[in-house]
RNA sequence: GGUCCCAUCGUCUAGCGGUCAGGACGUGGCCCUCUCAAGGCCGAAACACGGGUUCGAUUCCCGUUGGGACUACCA
């Protein structure tokens, strides 16, 4: 087959919501198969539920897909700006004799659900309005679609092989509302054959509404698109993935400090494999990425994984970039101020000895305010461990070796402090531990001597004065 | 209740009839070391169960069990 320059496929979120991880992996599965195959990635914002959806989530989406670095090449449509075209396809089903009004009014439907479902029947429509001679004049009525009820329906679906539906268990499902507004089933079909979408790769949640679908082609005598269904996400619970299970929203990951590129890796490991390779770039991705590799069943979300690797893309990033990306929330912890002047290569430096040892870019900033600020906040742990009175002792005659130093680079430090610790027959941990406890606050540091040269001379003799003044 | 999907270490997964069942996260130990990381080495840890098919099943088929989704004038 091919499928060349053919492929079209989007992703179509209703905007009820924010851009959430289960709506990111869908549309990077998208994204990845149309790059793959030198396709079309469409965004199309399903918003027919006029009640639930809003503006704001709609630009929450975008904004979400933004920041991954998927970019759609048409869109986003919105079908709230295409009612016409599908009541005109409505009417047609109509004077073709393939659907059909309904005058039952919701609450007496809701009624018949209930009483079915007391029963233990199937809460099906029962087709009262089906075979209605006349339109009854001015009552508000909806559109249904008459379902076939004979023989059975397959879905080959690229993703789980062939699944059959008795047609029989389908129900003449309401394609327009007594409001006149389309409804999801229907609008999807229009949409996907007028945008000529050559393949719907979308979550399993959507398998039973499949069957109904291809009947909505097959009225209008369309052939239907391929159909992949990707397996859902869960939580840690097995349930699927919800707010009760912590932060869902993408947007979330943004400000927890990870980076895109770690969350896109993470979501396509989430069924999707390619041999053993755990991390990839892009254009790997692009390259390797195939619907035979997506597999059949549900995975849970692993967060500690997801900050593996983080880390690991922290880790490989230039330190000048994670530099910038780092600056809003240096400001947002008030570290620096908005307007301030900061040297970028002297913070890439700060940065570039934090890499390896920040999981999120929070965690980095958090460091950063040893290297930043004029004085820390020391651990009161850390003090009485590592600032008693006899470590206190050295580090008064540190400090003045230190204050006499013109040459406060980490090589000069570290012979410095060699020959220090040599004088006095002490272990250079025992001279190390206070000094990192002094200048940063803590225990845990990046090597002490390129933390003593890139927090400075002067900031070190201040912070070292005031721990043995106080 | 009905329909459909799914089933390999705790988790993500490789496996596409014959493997000591592989990798990754996490976890335990060791090494490195001024601390913390990073890195390296080693370890514990899985084929849900029962029937078939087959010379041989983790792999194919059927049940059971267990999870999940859908079942709206939501998408």
């Amino acid at each position: 087959m091919d499928t060349k320059n053919t492929v079209r496929v989007r992703f179509a979120p209703s905007p009820t919501g924010h851009l959430h991880v289960g709506g990111a992996r869908t549309a990077l599965f998208n994204w990845l198969f149309a790059r793959h195959h030198g396709g079309t990635f469409i965004l199309r914002i399903e918003d027919t539920d006029t009640g639930r959806s809003t503006e704001e989530y709609i630009e929450a989406i975008v904004e979400g897909m933004r920041w991954l670095k998927l970019d759609w090449d048409e869109g986003p449509y919105r079908q709230t700006d295409r009612f016409d075209i599908y009541r005109n396809y409505v009417e047609r089903l109509l004077l073709e004799g393939k659907a059909y009004r309904c005058y039952c009014s919701p609450e007496e439907l809701e009624q018949r659900r209930q009483e079915a479902l007391a029963q233990g029947k199937p809460p099906k429509y029962d087709g009262r309005c089906r075979n209605l001679a006349e339109p009854i004049p001015d009552k508000p009525c909806a559109v249904r679609f008459k379902m076939p009820q004979e023989g059975a329906t397959i879905v080959n679906d690229l993703i789980k092989g062939p699944i059959e539906f008795e047609n029989n268990v389908l129900e003449d499902l309401i394609i327009l509302r007594s409001d006149g507004a389309p409804t999801y089933n229907f609008v999807v079909v229009v949409d996907d054959i007028d945008m000529k979408i050559t393949h719907i790769i979308r979550g399993d949640d959507h398998i039973n509404n499949t069957p109904k679908q291809i009947h909505i082609y097959k009225a209008f005598g369309w052939e239907p698109p391929q159909f992949a269904h990707l397996p859902m996400i869960l939580g840690a619970d097995k349930a699927r993935l919800s707010k009760r299970h912590g932060a869902t929203s993408v947007m979330a990951y943004k400000d927890m400090g990870y980076l895109p590129d770690a969350l896109v890796n993470y979501l396509v490991r989430l069924g999707w494999s390619c041999g053993d390779q755990e991390v990839f770039t892009r254009e790997e991705l692009i390259q390797y990425f195939s619907m035979e590799n997506v597999g059949k069943s549900a995975a849970v979300f692993n967060p500690e994984k997801l900050l593996w690797l983080n880390s690991q893309y922290i880790m490989k990033e230039e330190a000048r970039g994670l530099a910038e990306t780092a600056i809003p929330f240096l400001i947002k912890e008030g570290i620096i101020s908005e307007g301030r002047h900061i040297d970028m290569e002297w913070l890439s430096k700060a940065v570039n000895t934090l890499k390896e040892r920040s999981r999120t870019l929070v965690e980095l900033v958090s460091s950063l305010k040893y290297y930043i600020l004029e004085y820390v906040e020391i651990d009161p742990k850390a003090k009485d461990k590592f600032l008693k009175p006899e470590n206190l002792k050295y580090l008064s005659e540190l400090n003045v070796i230190l204050s006499g130093l013109s040459d406060f680079t980490a090589a000069e430090l570290e012979k410095v402090f060699h020959a220090f610790a040599d004088e006095r027959e002490i272990k250079l941990g025992a001279i190390a531990q206070p000094v990192r406890v002094a200048v940063t606050g803590g225990t845990a540091s990046p090597g002490l001597f390129e933390v003593l040269e890139i927090v400075g001379k002067d900031k070190v003799i201040k912070r070292l004065s005031k721990v043995i003044g106080g």
